[in-house]
RNA sequence: GGCCCGAUGGCGGAGUGGUUACGCACCGGACUGCAAAUCCGUUUACGCCGGUUCGAUUCCGGCUCGGGCCUCCA
């Protein structure tokens, strides 16, 4: 690889609203915390879009040269339905829901979630923080801020936003009296006030609670994530990754607590708030309506993968657009990203076998220039859709070395992650549920209608195609694949 | 009501004060018994009205439309 940083990476802090150049804490190390799933229910697709932009992150600072810890956290206690402090714990609801255990609730979707982790091709983090693996951590969290920032209620334990300089910076006009929609918790002294630890109501049990010196019941939501980022990553650190749903609330509240600990622990915290930079990506949305799980149905990658898209498919949907851009998700748009993936897997395919023979290579001089294209792309602020035609143009260029090629290729996609050296095209021919033919009856039919065409019996091949393209399969003759899914 | 954002060709989606984004689709060609797949080539754009400028899709103002947040959501 050539030298990588010949291009500073640049990225968009929404603290400041800036192009920032990135300069890590540590030198040459990078530690980026991302704000991941309650697991609650099961993630749509917008949901993963987030992992899918925390993981280019990633992938970019390590294609930079810089030694990735990256966390990600699984929220298992404390988010309510409400973000104000009213409604009822998301787990606790589901739990009830589905009159099962809240902690078998927890286990069924996380694992749900590190199943569409790992179809989407997301690289593992140095670690996955567990909220309640956490909660002793939270109480002395809690406990050291208590006297100076929170005071207490019959309700728990609340944090006094007027304590800390400049709250709400982040979401902009986050501490402006809105309209009074919010339910109001009594006695709270701001409206923006939130719940460090929420005490269990006289009388009742909840499933998850832990006794605390405020009395028995559970943590904020919001203390989970800066007890567990600054736990593992220790403040100040580089990169706090997030939707951007959670510039309003979530996180200015976190920053406000990350402010509180680090002056009454002297810490030395760059903007005062706990990692140098945020970052937030925009949302996937569609037509008929926000994703929303309140609504009922929504996407799945399940659902892609049964209508028999890769969900390589919707990681190269998410890619072609920039991660601060709001995203249209329709089926026509994923099966136009299914096709350029597929496109680019056969030609992958094709080199791989140009060069099976060759010794392993690195790029020569003829790819630099598209390297340094693709660096300075990938620099800009993670500008992932011009990375990718960078991409496609080493794909396309002729009479280069093949095994150098494939090198170039592979560095690329260390940063895209699409794993194109390590899929064949079969793996993009995902069957669909609703297919009622079996493979092996395809490849008999195809057999049969080779047959036809060798004895120039062109009405019994056509008719075989025909009774094919009725049960969903295209036929190809001139490729090897021999056969595909017609999807939609 | 308050805060904020967007408006690019058929769809998605980059970018830029004057030069081709790109992908998918479409169209033409090659290949094919015919198709499909694949490859090659090509067409279509910058919401409206003003302003600044030699020149604006790109900067400024207004308008219209759409969206987000302030209620759960990545």
């Amino acid at each position: 690889m050539t030298d990588a940083n010949a291009v500073p990476l640049t990225l968009f802090n929404s603290l400041t609203r800036r192009l920032e150049p990135f300069e890590p804490v540590h030198a040459g190390e990078a530690r980026v915390y991302s704000c991941g799933p309650t697991v609650y229910n099961y993630p749509h697709i917008g949901n993963m879009r987030a992992y899918v932009f925390a993981d280019v992150l990633g992938r970019t600072l390590s294609f930079k040269g810089y030694t990735l810890t990256h966390v990600i956290n699984i929220t298992d206690v404390g988010h309510l339905t409400d973000d104000a402090d009213a409604g009822e714990d998301k787990m606790e609801k589901m739990a009830r829901a589905e009159a099962r255990s809240i902690w078998d609730i927890a286990e069924h979707y996380k694992q749900a979630y590190w199943a569409d982790v790992r179809a989407l091709n997301i690289r593992q983090p140095a670690q996955w923080t567990v909220a309640t693996d956490y909660v002793p951590q939270m109480i002395a969290f809690a406990e050291g801020i208590a006297e100076k920032h929170c005071y207490e209620l019959p309700s728990g334990l609340y944090f006094d936003v007027s304590t800390v300089a400049d709250y709400g910076r982040l979401a902009r006009a986050a501490t402006e009296e809105g309209e009074g929609r919010i339910e109001q918790v009594d006695g709270k002294r701001h409206q923006a006030d939130f719940a460090i630890w929420r005490k269990t109501p006289e009388g009742e049990k909840r499933q998850m609670e832990w006794d605390s010196p405020w009395g028995r019941g559970a943590p904020g939501w919001h203390l989970e994530c800066s007890v567990m980022s600054g736990a593992v990553l220790g403040f100040p650190f580089d990169v706090h990754t997030g939707g951007i749903d959670h510039r309003e609330i979530h996180h200015p509240n976190e920053i406000a607590q990350n402010q509180a600990h680090c002056c009454t622990n002297g810490l030395d915290v760059p903007s005062n708030s706990g990692a140098k930079m945020w970052m937030h990506n925009n949302f996937l949305v569609e037509r008929s309506g926000k994703m929303s799980k309140s609504s009922g149905e929504f996407l799945r990658l399940q659902l892609l993968i049964d209508k028999g898209y890769s969900p390589l498919a919707y990681r190269l949907l998410c890619l072609q657009a920039h991660y601060r851009s709001e995203l249209e998700f329709s089926w026509d748009g994923l099966t136009a990203a299914l096709t350029r993936l597929k496109r680019m897997v056969l030609a992958v395919a094709q080199l791989k076998e140009r060069a099976a023979d060759a010794a392993p290579a690195a790029p020569g001089p003829k790819f630099q220039p598209f390297l340094e294209r693709f660096d300075a792309a990938i620099s800009d602020d993670l500008n992932t859709p011009v990375a990718l035609t960078v991409l496609d143009e080493v794909i396309a260029l002729k009479k280069v070395d093949p095994a150098e090629k494939l090198a170039a290729i592979a560095a690329l996609d260390a940063v895209m992650g699409l794993n194109l050296l390590n899929i064949a095209r079969t793996d993009l021919r995902i069957r669909p549920k609703s297919a009622d033919i079996a493979e092996d009856e395809i490849e008999a039919i195809l057999a049969e209608r080779k047959a036809a065409r060798a004895e120039k019996d062109f009405a019994r091949s056509d008719a075989l195609r025909d009774q094919l393209a009725a049960r969903g399969v295209e036929a190809m003759d001139g490729d090897p694949l021999g056969w595909e899914w017609k999807l939609g």
